[in-house]
DNA sequence: GCCAACGTTGGC
DNA sequence: GCCAACGTTGGC
């Protein structure tokens, strides 16, 4: 089997947004608090990865930009700050249960791929962001959809 | 704000 | 192991 080399994570602008990641350069994508998509970034990402990055709960939701996985797989630290909105008070400090990935920024789009753009588009209808009930926020995305919505977005980058 | 979908928890 | 209750996600 091909190794996965695609992802789309989805974020909430208001709490961290591609221009917060074009700003930052790279980040941590912490918070990440389901097993799927814990075991995604902890045994599929690797470093290059590229990844759509999902503005949810936005107006209007959909894909913004484009970032790659920038490092391997490491314990979120933020499991563990007791004051934090992401602790985890049951999680072994010798047993991290929370594993994460940092990404970088490679493009902002000029506008969001609405997901309304994405449903319309036949060629994306197997696509997992637009089933219904899809809540995962680290989801694989395969090659042709990836490029489709690149082609969409009018991306600078290109897929080889 | 509503609510469908789905994950997690815990009683039994 | 079953499943009801509950919490969260996320589109609309």
């Amino acid at each position: 089997m091909a190794k996965r080399r695609y992802w789309l994570m989805k974020s909430e602008p208001g709490t961290y947004s591609i221009q917060d990641l074009e700003r930052e350069g790279s980040t941590m994508w912490e918070g990440v608090r389901n097993y799927q998509a814990r075991n995604l970034m902890r045994d599929e990402c690797q470093v290059g990865d590229l990844v759509l990055f999902y503005h949810s709960s936005a107006k209007p939701s959909g894909v913004a930009g484009l970032a790659r996985v920038s490092t391997a797989p490491y314990p979120d630290p933020t499991q563990f700050e007791v004051k934090g909105p992401y602790h985890d008070p049951t999680s072994d400090p010798n047993d991290p249960r929370w594993i994460l990935v940092d990404v970088e920024h490679v493009e902002t789009f000029p506008e969001v791929v609405p997901l309304t753009a994405l449903k319309a588009e036949p060629a994306l209808a197997d696509m997992l962001v637009v089933q219904k009930g899809q809540r995962l926020s680290v989801m694989p995305v395969d090659k042709d959809h990836f490029k489709r919505v690149c082609r969409l977005a009018g991306a600078k980058t290109k897929i080889r």
